[in-house]
DNA sequence: GATAAGGGCGAGAGCGCTCTCACAGGAAGC
DNA sequence: GCTTCCTGTGAGAGCGCTCTCGCCCTTATC
């Protein structure tokens, strides 16, 4: 076997011709030995080509070096994954942080199902702490409660620490600039009530409604493109005279716009359309979408950086502030 | 500590009044216990709520229950990641297999200046074998020498085991769709050099304009939409009549597609656009695209198959198929 | 020069698990 | 009733590392 090959801190500490402990104290950077010896025993690292063993060293020194990501579909209809860049991003944010530290990235992606039973298994595992990037509150509260090293990335149950976007008010300052750039009949296409994010959202979407003496004029759609295009054909069959559209995300957005077009709408001149969370769809859509951007790199790197710190406080909460990103499908009506 | 109370095989061994051999056997689930035995641990193992240490498990049998995702970022000017949904994909592919085995998915995103050293880090490691989603060829040749349990995702050096897509035989078929519609003046924006799967994309182009008689009209762009964007508008200008664009991936299509539009050129009527990926972009597109899916989830389930069955053989490469889906973005010429 | 103090170093005890081996006890064969 | 062969079980030796001790040698202090 090529395993009875790989050498062991034993053999870089003949090698060196000192003890193991001294190898150990070398490699792991602690003080308490001379320059001397160091000099040695990396020069026995080299000549060996020694690395050291992971589950060797999780075992001994009991300090876990694992983030885990965990992501249950609890919203898209095509599994968690499938289309949606934003996992890449919460990806992106993690990994800088991680690689100066030599901890690594485990990712669970679950499906609603086999959800609860892995929770368990993975709460059991020793790990620096758990980010969890999208998951009903229900389940949230559950791991917590096996697992306090957890961060969640979407809000969930009030005891689980979170870094979480305001997607409330993105929501609000939304409707607020359309409402800014004179748009009056201004409807709403809400995500899917299980997701906590579209749930928020919709609670910003209705204090802008409020703030500004709007009618709320609404519908729900999946988080997809073709929901957004059913949803807003169904609004514009009701409210015809509709003259903006704020959209809980792009991929629906895109859709929206589709749907405005089919139906003869210009955008942004007719109809202002507004998304959430700058996705690749809303440069792709003609015209490219104005929406929200949330830092969903900075909230990944700061759920981590708490991790890796050690010290979370339970009910602890971040909040990020979305940033209207303007772009062409968003503007003054024009006739 | 916490960690005192985490209750060890020991204590489930000692509740269960067996040794803890036996207790082994049964959570494994190895032979050689009898059923009053196996019920009794069973019954500790509840009432302690154990969980087996992954670490010690790892250490004591030399068995890796890990699998470990390498994407190097060469491609992507934002970083592998950013707003590719690839990824996702990839993952997505990956879990259903997983999830049975216990085994653990790692995800490294490296950085082409800290790949190298990265890499041997990770060759080092206890895992079943690493999937390359995305490298260099020397890099994967490097890292395949220093570990045999490496599958590729991506076209590299021969020696490395790889579950590829046709990448060629997929451009292939799209530039013979576009001929197939009395398409003439057919144009092609690549992708960057450095990405092998780039390159095959080219070749197949090439093969078809051999194949067809056709003058090879290129341009080169990164895999953005921008990119996309500025390389058709200098086609234009370069050929004004060109009448159709195979482009390789859906992002630079969509780009490309805005600026036909916005040059006055209307999609497919006059230029019939064909991209590569079938990613969220190309809904998003008006008119949407039509354009080549890779079953990129089933090559990763592919891949992940051929880890844990242990088999690999140096040099085996399975070809997926591309397959075209037609969307709006392609058509009969008309005037 | 004796004692105290301190820092470098090695011995060795685990970390929690797997797995080999030896052994007990019962069934089968003569 | 003896040997032979199972099958079920337990004892115990590691897996490769970390980390606590305690030893020893050097340096400071009187």
């Amino acid at each position: 076997m090529s395993r009875s090959k790989q050498p062991t801190i034993d053999d870089v500490a003949r090698v060196a011709g000192v003890s193991r402990a001294t190898a150990s104290r070398v490699i792991n950077n602690a003080p308490g030995a001379s320059g001397l010896l160091r000099a040695r025993v990396h020069e026995a690292v080299a000549e060996l080509g020694y690395r050291p063993n992971e589950a060797a060293r999780a075992l001994a020194s009991g300090r876990p070096r694992v983030v885990d990501v965990i992501a249950v579909s609890c919203n898209l209809p095509g599994g968690w994954l499938g289309s949606n860049p934003y996992y890449s991003r919460v990806l992106a944010g993690m990994m800088p942080l991680l690689e100066g530290t030599g901890a690594q990235l485990r990712v669970h992606a679950l499906s609603h199902e086999s959800a609860a039973e892995a929770l368990d298994e993975i709460s059991a595992g020793v790990t620096l702490g758990a980010v969890l990037s999208d998951i009903t509150p229900a389940l949230a509260a559950r791991f917590h409660r096996l697992c306090r090293r957890v961060v969640s990335l979407v809000p969930t149950a009030a005891t689980v620490p979170a870094m979480v976007a305001d997607n409330a008010g993105g929501a609000y300052a939304a409707v607020t600039h359309l409402h800014g750039l004179g748009r009056r009949r201004i409807a709403a296409i809400h995500g899917p009530a299980i997701s906590t994010c579209a749930a928020d959202r919709r609670i910003g979407h209705l204090r802008a409604v409020q703030r500004w003496g709007l009618a709320d004029v609404s519908a729900d759609a999946g988080f997809t493109r073709e929901g957004g295009y059913q949803a807003a054909l169904a609004l514009l069959d009701r409210h015809p005279d509709l003259d903006a559209v704020f959209v809980a995300c792009d991929l629906m957005a895109a859709g929206v716009v589709q749907a405005l077009t089919a139906c003869g709408r210009r955008v942004p001149e007719d109809v202002s359309v507004i998304g959430f969370d700058d996705s690749v769809a809303a440069i792709c859509v003609n015209p490219p979408l104005t929406t929200m951007r949330l830092p969903v790199e900075e909230m990944a790197a700061a759920a981590v950086r708490l991790l890796l710190s050690g010290d979370i406080v339970p009910g602890h909460r971040s909040l990020f502030p979305a940033e209207l990103v303007e772009r062409e499908s968003t503007g003054a009506p024009k006739s």
